[in-house]
DNA sequence: CTGATCCATAACCCAATGGTTATGCTTTGT
DNA sequence: ACAAAGCATAACCATTGGGTTATGGATCAG
């Protein structure tokens, strides 16, 4: 019931956790020390984040030993794409169409 | 200063908003009345979201009366396809690092 | 002129959210 | 065995945000 790009939409809309998911993108997997070095907000601050991420399928988690490794899972960023271009494409068909053509031609 | 992206994301993060600018790219040009008889809310919430979306750069809004049209501008819509695929991008980036590429490959 | 329609704004409420500090559980190092 | 490190969770606080009803300003119809 709950759309999946609820969830995308969401995570990404927040400016610390859109940082946090670009820093994996660049760097690759990374621990929560590293993430919250680079992050401008408090450790559990960043853990909460990631917890918010990996629901939202962007992110994965890997323990190794007292430390957790976040590493970035872009696939899941396809429904956003999906998304877009049906948008576009709804935006396109609307060029097809004469009639709302003219109705836009005089503004 | 502040990140086009952020007033995007923020403005889609919200399904009901979403909804809406689904409605404008499906059926085109709307006037508020229409627009609030699909969707489940009231219509001054329509009209706060319309607003907000308008500021995202979203939509575009024309005056005739007393009614007020909006339509959508998709175009608005390519910082979003721009990040997208300059996270993919760093994404493909690892594929080409071997050593990440064998780190990751035992799990 | 008058009443109705269309829309935006105001004022308010409650839930959700992002931040903090405090704490506790593992794991590591000595 | 013990202290410190790494991280997650808890508890709490302030702000944001999306919803509502109420209202007002244009515009249209009669």
């Amino acid at each position: 019931m709950t759309d999946p790009r609820d969830a995308l939409f969401k995570s990404l809309s927040d400016p610390t956790r859109r940082a946090l998911f670009e820093q994996l993108c660049r760097g690759g997997e990374q621990t929560v020390g590293e993430l919250t070095a680079h992050a401008k907000v408090s450790q559990p601050a960043v853990s909460k984040h990631l917890g918010v991420l990996k629901q939202a399928g962007l992110v994965r988690d890997r323990r190794e030993g007292r430390e957790t490794h976040y590493r970035p899972q872009p696939d899941a960023l396809s429904p956003l794409l999906d998304w877009t271009s049906e948008m576009a494409a709804f935006w396109e068909r609307r060029f097809d169409d004469l009639e709302d053509l003219l109705k836009r031609m005089d503004q």
